[in-house]
DNA sequence: ACAGCCATGTAACTCGTTACATGATTAC
DNA sequence: GTAATCATGTAACGAGTTACATGGCTGT
């Protein structure tokens, strides 16, 4: 077994290259700001790695050359921005390009939930469906307003065209997630109304 | 901070009460039986754990008395299969009822490559989400199955009817998640047809 | 003055994985 | 007889979390 190439473990891990991405859109950013930008974009499709992660993984991607820390002297104060290097997207591409996908991981907390839900109540589970609706609809607003950040530069070509299309994509994914959790809601009345 | 009594950490990780739902079906099952239903069902809404890992858990949950082991002795080999206890019903009881729900999360193998889609080609691109239509395809295949095999004990009242909800969710989701692979292909061609 | 944000890091820990190890039973 | 499946476990490790610790800067 493994004799693919694409089964040799990667140098680094998912996350180390999620973060390297970030850096690809023009900007050198410190940790603090790659937090953010983390949990703007990447907690919908990926995680929002804890602040210590992320300063764990810049350590990684020094090491390995694909990131370049800046170091600012302001005042009293010095912060540390990170720039991908040549090296960097080079080792970026070659990822995207070799590695192997593998098939999205869903951990639905929700789902998990009513699975089992004969181990409960039916109220309860409706309980569940519907704060799930809400927070879905939490989660639509949040990301609408990232897909309208990113009109002006959003067209084929443009630097902003991929996050658009992945944008408008889990505008799609969250709207259909609303859908689902309503029809369940309507099964579940069909038992007690 | 602290003081929600629903933010006091749950005495059994997620998936070991994942497990224990398993056990409610009213069967008895070994470790190797709990790996296939896993691999059945859960897979799609949760995870897919190690053998390894289901051990571990049944350790777990047996120290906590909310399982039963069962020995059997068939000639040369020893078999063991659980069975969920009262203390066992009461914990999952409690865990569905009380426990946090919290947000699902989706670890977004083509999404997260997507989104940086700029750092390599858009034929590279196109070649992922054509695999990943492939693969839903797969998936859609399989939960049909699952799907199908629920069937005669499904309706309301009846011991599979929330698992036929949470399949007939799953389905809708891979079909829309087919389109939306779609919808990102059709985008993609409009750049380079 | 004080809260809230900006900024960086270490330590302990847990979940979950892969690799390794062993052996019985069943189907061909 | 031998391959696949059934069955159970241990050991090493890695990714990622929470808790802890520190301190500068900014707005009111």
């Amino acid at each position: 077994m493994s004799q693919d190439p694409r089964d040799r473990t990667p140098e680094l891990p998912v996350t180390s290259y999620a973060l390297l991405g970030l850096l690809t859109f023009g900007d050198e950013l410190t940790g603090y700001e790659l937090k953010q930008r983390a949990d703007n974009t990447l907690r919908f499709y990926w995680v929002a790695p804890a602040m210590s992660q992320i300063y764990t993984e810049l350590g990684r991607l020094t090491e390995h050359g694909y990131v370049e820390p800046v170091t600012t002297q302001g005042g009293a104060r010095r912060t540390t921005s990170y720039r991908i290097t040549a090296a960097g997207s080079t080792a970026l591409r070659a990822w995207i390009d070799e590695s192997r996908v593998g098939f999205p991981t869903l951990k639905h907390t929700v789902l998990l939930r009513l699975l089992i839900g004969h181990a409960s109540e039916p109220d309860r589970m409706r309980a569940i469906l519907e704060d799930y609706v809400a927070e879905l609809a939490g989660a639509l607003r949040d990301l609408r307003d990232v897909r309208d950040s990113l009109r002006g530069a959003d067209g084929p070509g443009e630097p902003f065209h991929y996050p658009s299309v992945v944008a408008d994509w889990g505008l799609d994914y969250f709207a259909a997630e609303t859908r689902h959790t309503r029809r369940a809601l309507a099964r579940l009345a069909d038992v007690a109304p």
